[in-house]
DNA sequence: TATCCGTGGCC
DNA sequence: TGGCCAAGGAT
């Protein structure tokens, strides 16, 4: 992206176009006059704004909600679940009224779900301590969970209107090339803020932040792709532009460490069928997953994915209460949970799942309890106090109950199938 | 400072 | 098909 080294004449010649020479007047005479590149953006910006569903009324809660989806995510992955989101959250209120299950089953496939869980805790904080009014104070947003710098930057701006810089990849880019600034180390994002704080033109400051991300996402691109100069309204000041034997230094990118691919987690998941019900269960409150639902599984350790798909088995018999009777181990396939027979079938489907460190090798076991008194009516792994950790749901509407990440997609299908089709495919 | 956290689109 | 990455933050 942003390269190691400083442009070797940029610092000076940038710092001429904030001067004398290339400067607007400012709106008062001992305010520094805002640079003439920051007026031609705004220009820009208004002929080639995108619409987006966030910019319409863009309230604190609305700019909050948005920059949250939008960590590290695509634009037109977030639009369908923003306005979903506001519809059923439209402020501050209605969001630290929900539960965390709902706002996770809001946010299911699209990824990050600590994203979810800090954007409900920081309503709930606003609604505790503001009364429900985010107040105007980069302090205060910073102390918001899951909002950082660059949000709390965003807000200031776009909800607010404050000059405050926003520096996200987008802006670092084109700010960087246009300044010649490296924004991958600490000092120069910190002169790259103080650089675009001191630019925003007075009363401006909500344009002027979504200018510079408008700009990195239509036309001052990301490498391997190129910034499209010729239809740039910055070209005419930007040193990338006009140093093209030096773009090495500013906007390509630089020489990559070889990254160590995912490590390879086998995992053996279980599917566990009672009439049309499957059994789920939830995911530990921190880690990968942090809160999600999943079916029943565990990874797989030297002695294979069916000794692991049986001990997973066990487990559950434990925490549904069912007793554990009649042998049922590793190198078996069947046995008894209580009175319940337990087949195990399978793997019935393998599938792979990349996360950003691991990938998971999905073998998918199944086993159908036949009806049995006191089975559907199990639920809790802690078998006491709080919330359920297992639970029997209807197989067809399991993303309707429970937040599922998309890496069980394959086998809340596969479940489906098992449910509705009674002999399954595969095993 | 480096690593972890999800997903889908892209070539 | 596989590796790379995107409107960052928390630890």
């Amino acid at each position: 992206m942003i390269g190691k080294s400083a442009h070797p004449t940029g610092v000076l010649r940038a710092n001429q176009v904030g001067g004398a020479e290339g400067a607007v007047p400012g709106s008062r005479p001992d305010e520094p006059a805002s640079p003439a590149w920051a007026l031609a953006l705004l220009s820009w910006f208004e002929g080639h704004r995108r619409d987006l569903p966030w910019r319409r009324d863009p309230t604190p809660y609305h700019v909050l909600v948005s920059e949250l989806m939008l960590q590290q995510t695509r634009v037109d992955t977030v639009v369908p679940y923003y306005e979903r989101f506001l519809r059923r959250f439209p402020d501050f209120a209605h969001l630290a009224a929900a539960s965390e299950e709902e706002v996770l089953r809001l946010w299911t496939g699209l990824g990050y779900y600590s994203r979810a869980r800090h954007l409900w805790q920081a309503a709930r904080q606003v609604v505790a301590r503001y009364g429900g009014n985010l107040p105007p104070d980069r302090g205060v947003l910073l102390s918001l969970p899951g909002v950082g710098p660059y949000t709390a930057g965003a807000i200031l701006s776009i909800a607010f209107n404050r000059p405050a810089a926003a520096v996200d990849g987008n802006t670092a880019r084109v700010a960087g090339r246009l300044l010649a600034l490296d924004a991958t180390t600490a000092r120069g994002h910190r002169e790259l803020a103080d650089r675009i704080e001191a630019a925003v033109p007075p009363g401006r400051a909500r344009d002027f932040t979504q200018a510079l991300m408008e700009l990195g996402a239509l036309v001052c691109l990301p490498p391997p792709q190129a910034p499209d100069c010729g239809r740039c309204p910055l070209a005419a000041w930007c040193l990338w532009c006009k140093s093209p034997q030096d773009r090495s230094s500013t906007g390509a990118a630089g020489a990559r460490q070889p990254k160590p691919g995912p490590r390879v987690v086998p995992r053996a998941v279980l599917v566990v069928a009672c009439g049309n019900r499957v059994l789920v269960r939830r995911r530990p409150s921190r880690g990968l997953l942090a809160g999600m639902w999943e079916f029943p599984g565990t990874d797989v350790r030297e002695d294979g994915p069916r000794a692991a798909a049986l001990r997973t088995a066990l487990d559950l018999g434990i925490a549904l209460g069912l007793g554990i009777a009649g042998g049922l181990g590793v190198g078996q396939n069947c046995g008894h949970l209580g009175s319940a027979e337990v087949d195990l079938q399978g793997p019935a489907v393998h599938y792979a799942h990349t996360f950003s460190h691991l990938r998971w090798e999905v073998d998918v076991y199944w086993a159908k309890l036949p009806p049995a008194p006191g089975i559907l009516e199990s639920t809790g792994m802690e078998g006491g106090a709080g919330p359920p950790t297992v639970l029997w749901l209807r197989a067809a509407d399991l993303a309707s109950q429970v937040p599922l990440p998309a890496a069980f997609r394959p086998v809340a299908a596969f479940a489906r199938s098992l449910v509705e089709g009674g002999a399954p495919p595969g095993g």
